[in-house]
DNA sequence: GTAGTAATGTTATATTATAACTTGTAATAT
DNA sequence: ATATTACAAGTTATAATATAACATTACTAC
């Protein structure tokens, strides 16, 4: 567990075989849409290709743009309706902060993440949140309050970011 | 600081005296900003004074409406800049998940809180979130993330809408 | 194949937020 | 006291984000 973090650290902050990485988020999103009875429908998955092309999040008007370009809907609802249908069933995360979206790249798409959102490049990694979620859930409780959904949202620097002295990318 | 949670409960979902309460918050907000050489100006103490009426949050638009009919320009970015100024000096969060703005009622205008969102009765109370900031603060590093600002929400049922199953308050 | 259901397409509009510029106000310097 | 400056408030306009409501198409079950 604590070595799992140091053998699959966010790929979104380091550089990857990203076609790679893409692809296998893919795969696994249709084998768990598969086995959820869940349908990933064209546009639904175009979109989340879309949104795997970079670690960075997307606003779902970014997102209408290249699907309108692509032949489909150019309007809005096109994009927010799947939009929607990925984030309900954890395709993808909604970045409050920024009014965006990002691809989850995590092989759970079950417990809240604790995303991590670098506001020089805008790349967006996300760490398991469990352990969060837990002590949160339990600071809620002693206070008679019992969370159902919980968001949490780190800005700052990345690696690579912080390098540059946090000038950008 | 374990008994002080005892004591000094989120008073956003218990019964209290609620009057007391906002002259409390009040008070102190107009002592920090002197001590810190903030300008509270009319508008902005307003601002919290509304917000402060309960313990829900309230988006721009609800505010901007009671500022125009008090006299007050009616313009969003009159909400907008109060809002911002109360926000950036810790009087007031920002509900990302609401769009929404909410009076800091905790005595210290420091750190990031962790704020509980009702979905019942849309009220929100605020726990202190240090120990989650710090750990939090922990797993981002383990990354080479650094953490500059940090949003927490959980969103869910406080005590008095659990008690009515959930239906609302 | 028909009926029922879910997804997509379209039109229109609601909601949230900011840019840019003007006017007023209060502290500071001369 | 008056000019200078900095900051806040007011105003106009528009940008960015999101949803309601309804028509059409595609898939599923019978
Ligand atoms: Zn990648
Ligand atoms: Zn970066
Ligand atoms: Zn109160
Ligand atoms: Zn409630």
């Amino acid at each position: 567990m604590a070595s799992k973090n140091r053998e699959m650290p966010d790929p979104a902050f380091r550089p990857h075989d990203h076609s790679r990485c893409r692809r296998k988020v893919l795969a696994a999103a249709s084998r768990h849409a598969r086995d959820q009875g869940l349908r990933l429908t064209p546009v639904r998955r175009r979109v989340l290709e879309i949104l795997l092309e970079n670690h960075r999040a997307m606003g779902a008007y970014e997102v209408l743009e290249r699907l309108a370009r692509e032949g489909w809907g150019a309007q809005p609802p096109i994009a927010y309706r799947a939009l929607d249908f990925l984030a309900r069933h954890g395709f993808v995360h909604k970045v409050r902060r920024l009014n965006a979206y990002v691809a989850c790249t995590r092989s759970t798409h079950s417990d809240p993440p604790l995303l991590l959102i670098c506001r020089a490049c805008g790349r967006v990694g996300e760490a398991e949140g469990a352990g969060i979620s837990r002590e949160i859930g339990a600071i809620a409780g002693a206070r008679g309050f019992s969370v159902e959904r919980l968001g949490v949202e780190a800005l700052g620097l990345c690696p690579a970011c912080a390098a540059d002295g946090g000038a950008g990318a």
